[in-house]
DNA sequence: AAACATTAAATGTTACAACATATAAAATTA
DNA sequence: TAATTTTATATGTTGTAACATTTAATGTTT
């Protein structure tokens, strides 16, 4: 749907100045799709997020440091989300031998049974985007990443 | 910027799982760079938002209502926002006469003169933008409208 | 008009983002 | 090796998002 027409606003300066507020607004968006996708799991995007990064590192651990690399949102907030995630079963924090400033955070089979089951969710979820099609996605991933220089 | 180098995935799904993330990430790496814009000026990218919304209706008032329905992250915090801009000085707030249960709010001279300012650090700011050209740039705006269905 | 329903805004709660600071362990240097 | 610096994580604080509930005023119904 037309952005103007989404927020009720005429006009904007530019092209480029629509852009922006494009760009948050769908991101905006987006995020409260998945909210809502994993609300009844009682998980958080971000919590989602962590456990992705901790899924693609599995049998591995990762350390706090990797997860705050690696987020969509930059911040030192990990520790925090990992805790939750402990409190909820779905990953485990054990102190580094070596380094024992560290911790290694490993998923536990309970988040990546949740993971799997989520997979199932998102399959179906992704096919409601059918408005745009494969090349025209793959000119929006291409032009994302030529706006960030 | 190409997503894969920035997040350390080596790859996606699909296409379309790329987009989700991609969105977001370019999201959260505009609205970080417009936040460190606003920080010398002592608002938030939300308290932001509000006072343009402010400006497009001045001199007439706004109620708390409208800024909810055209903030660009939906909720039910507008009132909280208005109230931290009062504290500043850059909005005021007036019950409404004809509604007591309503409230009007209008950005003060100190609001217009903020925004009249930042403006000003905007235009110099969206001139960054130089990897993409107008014709992207429209081409973005296209198919963003596309994908919100 | 009194009872009930609706509406506008405010407030309470939990989780998070951004940022600053603290703590403890390891690495480096004097 | 003792002192200093750096590193990894944790914690504290403010502002916000999402959601639920409350309060007060207005509308509606009987």
């Amino acid at each position: 749907m037309k952005l103007e027409t989404e927020i009720s606003q005429e006009s904007f300066k530019s092209e480029y100045h629509k852009l922006l507020v494009n760009i948050i607004y769908t991101s905006s968006w987006i995020h409260s799709k998945i909210a809502v996708r994993l609300k009844p799991h009682g998980i958080t995007p971000q919590q989602y997020n962590i456990l992705r990064i901790l899924r693609g590192q599995y049998p591995n651990p990762a350390r706090v440091q990797l997860l705050e690399e690696r987020m969509l949102d930059r911040m030192s907030n990990a520790s925090r989300l990992v805790e939750r995630l402990r409190q909820k079963g779905l990953v485990e924090r054990t102190v580094c031998e070596n380094d024992r400033r560290a911790v290694d955070v490993i998923i536990t089979k309970q988040g990546l049974s949740l993971l799997k089951l989520l997979d199932e969710s998102e399959k179906v979820w992704i096919k409601e985007f059918t408005a745009i099609d494969q090349s025209e996605v793959m000119q929006l991933n291409n032009l994302l990443d030529v706006l960030r220089v």
